[in-house]
DNA sequence: CGGTCCGTTGAGAGTGATCAACGTTAGTGG
DNA sequence: CCACTAACGTTGATCACTCTCAACGGACCG
């Protein structure tokens, strides 16, 4: 399975009949220029997204005219769950750079769970998931300072693009502006700017036009609120998924 | 299908193996009494739980000793599910009050995937709409002010305790210290103090001894960040569940 | 070569944290 | 039934982090 479908395997392994489904999805892709809203908040929904490149942001937009960003997608995850449990959408999805999707409408999506077994795990335990990694970010900003939470984001993105083997040695790509890492950790995008030059007044980190490279991640991860979690292997799923 | 096993229908028409399936749960089910820790972060994982009374907190621990409350749990709530996706138990399940839980074993949860198919897009749909929720909460703490998220927490809770039939004109019981809230809310539990006092002044709302009465919906909601969604009922299922 | 978006920096204001003390309720054992 | 104790709620004073407002520099794009 080539990447990014592999993730699709995490949890399970997949059937010849699962394969050839992701492998259908792959070939009817879509693509979106940079800053595209691909679906916002109250329209109707069509169905959920497997993003196969590029950045994704959901985000939710409250009265006050303040966007919360909830999540930055990267390629291999799957867009647009939680709101197949409400009538309308319930987040924005937007492209930070050009992005390839791949569509699965309600159609297609009750078909997987009636036909692929291994894959409907797979993507039940992804989803619980993302529960984790929002009540983590949830305590980043229910209870640490600016730097604590610049500390945790930067980390956590480090560690899942080099998963995607984007990292080296400590720099990955940045495709978020200052405002949206502001809108993703609750802080002003001003905070953001005497944040981030914190950390590298302190040697912590260094930023280059669109990345930044970390250079010590023994005292960033000792600024950071909470340890990366371990997540279950295919074993854990086996048991889950019988036999 | 008595409360709160009725919620578990609230997506899917259950079939009558899966209502014996539920009421297999009801007949093993265990007690715990106030302020138990009936899983701790870090715990090995020995499957879910299905909260038949009481309430119970699920919250996140910190390196720095401050502890995020992610969720407050009340009757009918599924429990525990995050974890199956981890190693080891990444949420601390904690009673608020005597707790009665039924435990569904990684076995029974399996043979409930295999088997029945209704129950399990229940429950697929109920941990989306728990994403929601993480997402609505995340936006709060973002984005608000502490008068904002009380009465965004406040309405929360009040709408999701009517659905019980546990709200008389506008009183509600109220199980939290205001240390707990402000644990929730990502603010001082002298903080959350003020802001009570701040809303019971300017005639939003009442406190009695262990319950909140609401005084003015009106101002309460235009005070509340955000709208609560709108939930997608039977139709929505059927078309995800095929047939 | 303009324009817009983004990043950067300064000064001042405000919300909420911290520290400290006291009142009140509830639970416990005599 | 009362005394005692601990947990919870309440209030004041001070401090710090972060927001707001404002201005300017630089980079990218048309």
């Amino acid at each position: 399975m080539q990447p990014p479908f592999h993730r699709l395997e995490e949890y399970a392994r997949l059937s010849p009949f699962e394969l050839g489904l992701a492998e259908g999805w792959d070939g009817s892709c879509q693509f979106f220029p940079k800053r595209t809203v691909i679906r916002r908040e109250g329209d109707p929904i069509d169905g959920v997204f497997f993003l196969k490149d590029g950045w994704v942001t959901s985000s939710l937009l409250m009265r006050s005219g303040q966007k919360q960003i909830v999540k930055v997608h990267l390629p291999g995850d799957m867009l647009g769950f939680p709101s197949l449990a409400l009538e309308t959408a319930g987040e924005t999805l937007e492209a930070l750079s050009e992005v390839t999707l791949c569509h699965i409408s309600n159609h297609d999506l009750s078909q997987l769970f009636e036909a692929a077994p291994g894959l409907s795990l797979g993507i039940f335990l992804s989803t619980q998931k993302e529960r984790i990694a929002l009540m983590r970010q949830l305590s980043w900003i229910g209870g640490s300072s600016s730097a604590e939470r610049m500390a945790a984001f930067l980390l956590d993105l480090h560690d899942r693009l080099a998963l995607s083997g984007k990292v080296a040695s400590g720099t990955f790509p940045m495709l978020l502006t200052q405002e949206q890492v502001g809108e993703l950790l609750g802080i002003t995008s001003i905070h953001v700017n005497r944040t981030i030059k914190d950390l590298c007044r302190s040697g912590m980190i260094e930023q280059g036009s669109r990345s930044i490279t970390i250079k010590s991640f023994e005292r960033l991860r000792a600024l950071s609120p909470d340890e990366p979690p371990t997540y279950a292997g295919e074993p854990r799923w086996r048991r889950l998924g019988g036999k």
